[in-house]
DNA sequence: GCAAAAGTGTTCCAGATACACCCATGT
DNA sequence: ACATGGGTGTATCTGGAACACTTTTGC
């Protein structure tokens, strides 16, 4: 079976470029290539657009065939496409990214063993294609999205504490947070209630449990 | 001569929301479609990227073949990708936003006649395709970047008024902006400069002119 | 009792906002 | 002289930044 067409087209994948935060760390799912080119050589998952389905539902199934999580958030982040940016064909990945709350970040055990691995932000290997450069735009826009909306509650287990939580800001900024102006700021935004129960945590005062108020929205602040 | 893969490909084409202001009004460039679908409808200029040129290349091109105009600001919006937005086909449009100077809005002669034209964003004609949500999203991508960049730099021929540079402010914002802290905020970011000269334009004191201090960079403010 | 993280307010500063009158020109 | 847009400064408000000590627990 083939496909023919009056004029040559490109292929369209999308790559994902999945984040967590697990160890005070950031983290990126990577996969290792088994096919050429850069073969053995790591990579941002993603494949091929099929025909029925939306460039946000391709980057879903992409990442729920690696990783096993869904429903986490998704956005689209860039599109891709210099003539040589794979060396066979010519290619355009529309790139997403996404945000993994770190009690959901176990990978599927059908993930065939070593090829899919968390791998810190810092201490990326050499990756295929582009996809250095796409990462690097990922945590950028992460990074700017922090300042004006409430996009790091996304990283979130359904119970947290505001330690936690500042943690998470001081991991992706890379810079210490003021901790009163921190919890100042984040109380008046209202996205997040106390639970009234505590966590004991080791030799020191237990923490105030809180909650998202609406863990699918993320809001525009200011 | 045809084309033919294992797996079925999209079409990938480029749409250019081309935005300019004239008359105090916020303007788009649209093209009445020639063929089916759509046929008759009016449209964003656009069309197939080619297998050797990169998609902004390819979004260049499209805007210099329906207006002359070259060398422009020109930013990739978001990229469509829904499998029925095409009726017939599945196509896949990166979508690109262009901003063209007052001076140089010109149609090339060229584009047949009629086919071309410039259209009051409010006061739009029924669009092909999912156009109509592309220009609005190309909208609030440009309102949400006056607040914190100086592209509206772009849209000013070389020599401007501060009071037009206000008009562009308040035309694409739709609200009137306060004389005094609008020039002092303007002339705080040191991306404009006095030429020397004045422009006699009426009964009325003459206005300084001012130029772009470097007109090809948008600078992020804050 | 001591180590370790949780929790809590006030002062200060900078940037944004509100606001009204005189100036230079053409008719 | 009058109509029209050009040009200018100050007081106030608000949100962000800096900053240190007490509380509760486990060992």
């Amino acid at each position: 079976m083939s496909y023919c067409y009056d004029y040559p087209r490109p292929a369209v994948t999308t790559d994902v470029v999945v984040f967590t935060i697990r160890e005070e760390t950031l983290q990126l799912l990577l996969i290792k290539r088994a096919a050429a080119p850069y073969q053995g050589c790591w990579a941002l998952p993603g494949g091929f657009v099929e025909p029925d389905e939306s460039l946000e539902q391709a980057a879903a199934r992409e990442l729920e065939e690696e990783t096993g999580v869904a429903g986490v958030y998704l956005e689209q982040l860039y599109t891709y496409g210099a003539p040589d940016r794979d060396p066979r064909d010519r290619i355009i990945s529309v790139a997403y990214y996404a945000l993994v709350p770190s009690d959901r970040l176990q990978l599927r055990a059908a993930s065939d063993a070593e090829d899919v691995r968390w791998f810190g932000f810092d201490a990326l290997p050499a990756l295929a294609f582009d996809h250095d450069h796409i990462a690097r735009m990922a945590h950028e826009r992460l990074a700017a999205k922090l300042d004006y909306s409430t996009i790091a509650l996304q990283f979130m287990p359904e119970r947290f504490t505001l330690g936690e939580l500042q943690e998470v800001y001081e991991t992706i900024l890379r810079a210490p947070q003021d901790k009163r102006n921190f919890r100042k700021r984040i109380l008046a935004l209202e996205a997040i209630e106390a639970t009234g129960e505590r966590r004991r945590n080791g030799a020191h005062r237990p923490a105030m449990l809180y909650r998202v108020r609406d863990p699918q929205r993320v809001a525009i602040i200011k």
